[in-house]
DNA sequence: GCTATCACG
DNA sequence: ACGTACGTGATAGCT
């Protein structure tokens, strides 16, 4: 058996610690937020790891080894806060109450000190070494015996990487990682690298070469004469970085596993959290390690815990027994265990709940054959959360389950998607809290037993707000739709794809070099600081606009200065180039399913305030369509294998159309009735002139006029959008509300009724509290009145929609058609289709969207369609 | 985790 | 005088 050894970088914990949590003092003023964030890091991996031992290194001054190397090494980094500094001997404190041996040396640095007892523990045998750091660096260490806990973000999402995992990642073994870095360098530690050679070149020679040395070696066939030069001519720097970037594993640092050992100091650790109020550190350590004075009360409360606690079911007979009990619940309810991803999720184990007894069952199991069949049982009324990924996994549309998420979403949408416990915090605060330390599938039934108790509460609240329809008629039937809109996805052509990048990626090298001689040395373009110092300090434009943090360099600011010096125009393409490569072209192509060859976003339905949609992973609401460069994007969405056409539906002027109705200005629904151009019409009223008298610049105006109005109006926002003074905004906006009163007497009618009431409502009767409106500052409450004119407008849009979509979905599938949904972009629908089915899906489609509801103006839809998503627009 | 930026409706 | 357009998500940098 071995030993499981667990080494932790104190210095960069701590660090990640600090910028996670918001900065919280004790009760005599000291900060401790750092300090907490690593307790309930260090509490969350002892109970998840159990180390037999444990040691935490840490940096001990800047001076080291490197800076004699390299005076610049980590140069950029300024002082570190001194309310972080202050924290650093409080962690000490900390460590010495655990019972936490802790390492530091003149000279090294934590990791060196780290990658030094990994290397002694992996020649001793018989060890388990599990590191855990914030520093991607010390993914070099990872062998067999090494593995690397790593904090993505903040300090609770961490990946554990082993050599499967990093050459996944990187595509090649970990201390290839030296080689990386001696390439692509690191802006954090300001390590140079080959300038102009980022992660993907760098990654590109070391897969075609080996190691750095290797592309040296092979210098002559590398490809590109631009790189090959830029690798020449640095060489020395590479090797240094290289150098740099190597964590030293032989620091003269003594390996004495047998003082590694955990050994809590039960009164010194309790005396430091008291001192400083930390009372979740208290009872996490409590809970790790049960003191002999509190032997009573543990069992105590273990008896009652053990109460409460999930059976876990397996056979038959307890199956049978369990399943008649769920039969006669009032309430029944379950929560999924599920693994893997959309199209390819799996569910795992079953929590279950009768409302009073909770049990897991797990699949495979003989119970599962037994209970599972209950979820398909017409004559239970299932209660879930995240129905969504019950359909996912097969869960029949027939069946009788609510999603408890969903219906607590619609009664407040400010909470977003919550999780049981937000749920239960919410709903019923003074019932027990979910136990944290349970595996997945504890928790699961807990939360069955949970998710029983809130339906009944949350669905009166429904019902109370008039909203059962909108739940049971709209929200409902679309998470079916939304379902099979994932698991169908959208083709993407690989192969096109990265070409583009490829090609991308090229043009970004060149710009790069080019800003690099403008700004008469190289710079990290994407950083907002770095750049501001370079267009505003070294070369002398005029700064405009302030940001919280320094200079403002946005395209607005830039496009200003675009005649002032060459450098700011290729910063400008450089930004649009990277977006594209960055979020698009490298994003995307990592997304593409490998069996389906497909991207599957995720379509969230209780994300925004005003019911609309989101999606993500990616994101495919936002692909490019405004500019030519980016629409190229559009083309590499393809109607995939057995299909012929991407077709596009997409509303006409819904909003303005649905301010018409709400409104009954006669002026607009006279225009949407006439089908005139309504921005024509909107500057012929405002401007006062004829309509054939509208010139472009006039319509320009009163169009930024109408999406004023769907905004909630300033003159301010006005002045801006059109660059002209908050005057004469103030003007525009006066003669509008007087040729088109209906609208004013809307708007004025929806903010008092929001200041009476404290919430608005859409045409369905979607709600959104807006507890702000009361405010006393000025700026929040008018934030709130804005929103208070926008929400019946944008979310009536949603509403309308998600109508929509059900009913094509339905129609489209009573039809027999083989031609299905894959996207909703908020006005339009994206339908793959085939030569055949082509202009029968048009049909249902008009009829699905236009004809959906009944207002006082047309909703007229355009229709296009084409080889690629491009084409269809 | 926050900020700046930029992509969409 | 206040100090703003509404709704999203992804990326990169940062301390």
């Amino acid at each position: 058996m071995s030993q499981r050894f667990m080494i932790l970088d104190g210095s960069s914990l701590l660090f990640r610690a600090f910028y996670a949590l918001p900065l919280l003092t004790s009760p005599t003023g000291e900060y401790t937020n750092a300090v907490v964030g690593f307790s309930n890091m260090l509490q969350k991996m002892i109970a998840e790891y159990k180390p037999d031992c444990m040691v935490v290194a840490f940096d001990k001054s800047r001076h080291t080894f490197r800076t004699e190397m390299f005076a610049d090494y980590k140069g950029n980094r300024d002082k570190a806060p001194e309310e972080f500094s202050a924290q650093v001997p409080l962690l000490r404190e900390f460590l010495e109450g655990w019972g936490i041996p802790f390492l530091e040396m003149d000279n090294y640095e934590a990791d060196d000190i780290i990658g030094t007892l990994s290397k002694r523990a992996e020649e001793a045998g018989g060890y388990e070494v599990l590191i855990v750091t914030g520093d991607r660096d010390a993914l070099q260490l990872v062998s067999k015996d090494v593995n690397v806990l790593y904090t993505r973000k903040g300090i609770s999402d961490i990946v554990r990487y082993d050599e499967a995992a990093f050459k996944e990642k990187y595509g090649f073994e970990p201390i290839r990682l030296i080689d990386l870095k001696g390439l692509m360098g690191d802006s954090s530690d300001n390590i140079p690298g080959v300038p102009g050679v980022g992660e993907k070149t760098a990654t590109k020679l070391l897969l075609q070469f080996g190691f750095l040395e290797d592309v040296y070696a092979h210098i002559d066939e590398v490809s590109g004469k631009k790189l090959k030069e830029k690798l020449t001519e640095n060489q020395a720097q590479a090797e240094l970085s290289k150098k740099l970037a190597t964590i030293e594993r032989n620091a003269p640092v003594e390996f004495t596993p047998e003082e590694y050992a955990i050994t809590p100091d039960h009164e010194r650790f309790f005396a430091f959290c008291d001192k400083y109020g930390m009372r979740s550190a208290r009872q996490g350590f409590e809970k790790l390690y049960p003191a002999q004075g509190t032997l009573l009360l543990e069992l105590g409360t273990e008896e009652t815990e053990q109460k409460h606690k999930a059976a876990r079911i397996a056979g038959r007979n307890e199956a049978e027994v369990f399943a008649d009990k769920l039969r006669k619940a009032s309430v029944p309810a379950f929560c999924g265990v599920y693994e893997g991803k959309v199209p390819h999720l799996k569910l795992r184990a079953l929590g279950l709940s009768t409302g009073d007894e909770n049990a897991v069952v797990e699949s495979g199991s003989e119970a599962w054959d037994i209970l599972y069949p209950l979820l398909e049982d017409a004559s239970l009324h299932w209660v879930t959360i995240d129905l969504k990924s019950f359909y996912h996994v097969g869960g029949s549309r027939e069946a009788h389950v609510e999603d408890v998420q969903l219906a607590a979403y619609l009664a407040d949408p400010s909470i977003g998607t919550a999780d049981v416990e937000q749920l239960r915090s919410i709903w019923l605060p003074s019932a027990p809290a979910i136990s944290a330390d349970e595996d997945e599938t504890e928790k699961a039934a807990e939360g069955a037993g949970i998710v029983s108790k809130l339906w009944p509460v949350i669905f009166e609240k429904l019902k109370g707000y008039d909203m059962e329809k909108l739940y049971n008629d709209m929200e409902k039937p679309l998470v079916a739709v939304l379902a099979e809109m994932e698991e169908n996805g959208i083709y993407v052509n690989r192969d096109r794809l990265s070409a583009q990048a490829e090609a991308v990626g090229k043009k970004l090298l060149d710009l790069e070099q080019e800003i690099y001689t403008l700004a008469k040395h190289p710079f990290n373009i994407n950083s907002p600081k770095q750049l501001g110092e370079v267009l505003f300090d070294e070369l002398g434009l005029p700064a405009q606009k302030k940001t919280k943090t320094g200079y403002s360099t946005n395209a607005e600011v830039l496009n200003s200065l675009r005649y002032v010096h060459p450098i700011v125009e290729k910063i400008l393409e450089y930004r649009l180039w990277m977006k594209l490569k960055s979020t698009y072209l490298d994003s995307i192509g990592e997304l593409i399913d490998s069996e389906t060859k497909r991207v599957h976003t995720t379509f969230n339905q209780m994300v925004t305030a005003t019911g609309r949609l989101s999606s993500s992973d990616p994101n495919l609401q936002n692909i490019p369509v405004r500019k030519e460069e980016g629409r190229i994007i559009r083309e590499f969405f393809e109607p995939g294998e057995g299909y012929d056409y991407l077709l596009s539906a997409d509303y006409s002027q819904i909003e303005l159309r649905i301010l018409a109705h709400l409104s009954q200005d006669k002026n607009f629904v006279n225009a949407f009735t006439h089908d005139e151009d309504i921005h024509a019409r909107t500057a012929s009223e405002v401007f006062g002139v004829p309509m054939e008298d509208v010139t472009s610049e006039l319509r320009r105006r009163a169009k930024a006029v109408n999406f004023g109005i769907v905004y909630g109006i300033s003159d301010y926002g006005l002045s801006q959008d059109l660059g002209i003074s908050r005057k004469d905004a103030a003007g525009y906006i006066k003669s509008y509300f007087e040729k088109c009163p209906g609208v004013k007497s809307f708007i004025d009618g929806t903010v008092s009724e929001a200041h009476e009431k404290g919430y608005v409502t859409t045409l369905f009767g979607r709600r959104r509290d807006l507890p702000q409106i009361h405010s006393k500052n000025f700026t929040q409450r008018s934030l709130a009145e804005r929103m208070a004119m926008n929400t019946p407008i944008q979310g009536t849009a949603a509403d309308i929609i998600k109508l929509a979509m059900a009913a094509a979905y339905r129609a489209i599938k009573d039809a027999g058609l083989k031609s299905r949904i894959l996207l909703q972009v908020h006005d339009e629908l994206v339908i793959e289709t085939t030569e055949e089915e082509l202009s029968k899906v048009q049909e249902i489609l008009r009829g699905a969207m236009e004809k959906i509801v009944s207002l006082s103006v047309p909703l007229p839809i355009d229709i296009h369609y084409g080889k690629n998503w491009a084409e269809a627009k």
